[in-house]
DNA sequence: TTCTCTGTTCGCAAAGTTGCGAACTATTTT
DNA sequence: AAAATAGTTCGCAACTTTGCGAACAGAGAA
């Protein structure tokens, strides 16, 4: 075992990412973020089988991985993607399967 | 809530690719097996801050998702990328991001 | 056979996740 | 002020994850 040695700040990012969007209802809530202009809590709410008190901690998740953010809009609340972050995410995750492109040459293999 | 509907099959598969890599440890894992062309389940090992029954565990966790693949070559174990269902998380992720790209008009935003 | 080398599995502990209903907060309407 | 609306937080239960050392299993070497 690697002694007195952590992880890189890179893959624990990318892994916090990653386990964000670990669960079929955040998949869900992010691509229906994406391909909405309305993205108050009902309707996130309206689109998932689960109770609400669950989707709220799903998206408390998504908010505390940077992926979205939410605004208090009286009497409601509209929660959206977080555009820097999720670009930053899309880009780490371009890298990261672009580092074992489809070409290059894997072990195991003749 | 919406009532007798489940997720779809997409968003799981894409959620359990995801939380495969949803720990620092299989992110390096990854990266180390597409770095090289020996990946004795030792080597793996010695890369990472951790016991090898916990890495076992991770690849045994890896493996159950479809992303690597392991043989018996006595008296080690070679590790690899499961290279179709690499290509196949690959092209998922990159669908799920392209859908919201950066030029995308996206709510909460003028 | 016995010993060694390489990994896996077991059993445990601590911590985190998922999910729900009920209770709470804050604003708006009546 | 009281009631309704929109979400969050609390408390609980069940389950999963992460991690470790110790015990185990299988193949090859002594």
């Amino acid at each position: 075992m690697k002694k007195n040695r952590d992880y890189t700040l890179d893959s624990e990012q990318l892994a916090r990412f990653a386990k964000a969007l670990g669960h079929p209802a955040r998949i869900t809530i992010m691509e229906f973020l994406a391909s909405q202009d309305s993205c108050f809590f009902g309707d996130i709410h309206d689109e998932l089988p689960i109770a609400k008190a669950t989707v709220s901690q799903h998206l408390k998740e998504l908010k505390d991985a940077g992926l979205i953010q939410g605004e208090i809009e009286p009497p409601k609340v509209r929660y959206c993607i977080h555009r820097e972050n999720w670009k930053l995410a899309q880009q780490m995750f371009g890298n990261f399967f672009a580092k074992n492109g489809a070409d290059k040459k894997i072990c195991c293999e003749e």
